[in-house]
DNA sequence: CAAGCGTGGTG
DNA sequence: TCACCAAGCTT
């Protein structure tokens, strides 16, 4: 016979449930009326961007593309456009590609199976398994940068967690903590992932208003220090992606088509800024008209 | 698989 | 101040 679910309150489960019962944010992809459309959109909005500056671009574009359908039947370059300064902009291209496959392969929906949202564009192992139990409440292992840094310290003893993708262990410490219940495993991914959003965070953890904090092994063991090689340094200014973000905000901000010599202003150097419109349009996210005429994908 | 990809707030 | 960080994905 199969385990039975344990109707006796979990250790866990319980008090990050309620704590998130009482204290998780009110967040609009998070009302009960949304669809699989709305939960992948935000997905991809928060690939690395802050929910405080997600908040308003997604309003904005649930309000105009309330469907994939009506995102697929407008240009790229409309969806670049709206994109705004919430960065990584090919992260729009791939959301409007995605809506295309949606209309064309999965009658318009966004698609509740983990493996054919994998073949949308955009959409990795986090996204796909984060729109199966969000909007579909199926049980899926959810590990996110908030998931990770919770497990990492609550069961590892760890500040944080090792660099890189998730690995092996941390899915099998995952995996052991879900849920048997889909619709309990979703309300868990959710809380857990709120709870290192907003207490368990990387900078200035709140310990102090942790439902767990009894059991957190970092915690117990003195919350030492990360031990492990010094973080990454990455520096930006100067960088192909500085520049190729000046130069699609160019685009971005002007209604029509922008002469190469608008864009000459925005990067002295001559040959990294060609090399970085080059790789703008090599990435699809600009299209040149003529020689030195350029515009958004159309 | 390590590197590349935007942007802005903050401790 | 400035390095770090924010619901990763792709090649």
């Amino acid at each position: 016979m199969g385990a039975m679910p344990s109707t006796r309150p979990h250790p866990l489960h319980d008090p990050v449930t309620r704590w998130y019962a009482e204290q998780a944010r009110t967040l609009p992809w998070r009302s009960p009326a949304v669809d699989g459309w709305a939960v992948l959109v935000s997905e991809v909005m928060l690939q690395q961007t802050p929910v405080a500056r997600v908040l308003p671009a997604y309003t904005d574009w649930m309000a105009r593309w309330p469907t994939p359908a009506e995102l697929a039947a407008c240009a790229a370059g409309d969806a670049v456009r709206a994109w705004g300064r919430l960065g990584y902009p090919r992260r729009a291209l791939r959301l409007h590609g995605a809506a295309v496959m949606c209309v064309e392969r999965f009658g318009g929906a966004v698609p509740s199976g983990y493996d054919d949202l994998r073949t949308l564009p955009g959409v990795g192992d986090y996204t796909a398994a984060a729109v199966a139990s969000f909007a579909y409440a199926q049980r899926h292992v959810v590990l996110d940068t908030n998931v990770r840094r919770v497990l990492a310290r609550l069961v590892g003893g760890v500040e944080y967690p090792p660099e890189g993708g998730p690995v092996a262990a941390e899915r099998a410490v995952a995996a052991a903590l879900l849920p048997d219940v889909p619709a309990e495993a979703a309300r868990w991914n959710v809380a857990v992932m709120e709870l290192g959003a907003l207490v368990c965070t990387a900078r200035s953890p709140r310990c102090a208003d942790c439902p767990v904090a009894a059991r957190c092994r970092w915690l117990l063991g003195g919350k030492p220090r990360w031990d492990g090689a010094a973080r990454r340094g990455q520096t930006y200014a100067g960088t192909d992606r500085a520049v190729r973000g000046k130069l699609l905000a160019v685009l971005r901000d002007h209604p029509g088509p922008v002469a190469r010599v608008e864009l000459e202003p925005v990067w002295a150097e001559a040959v990294q800024r060609e090399r970085c419109l080059d790789s703008l349009v090599a990435d699809g996210l600009v299209t040149p008209l003529t020689d030195d005429l350029f515009t958004l994908p159309t």
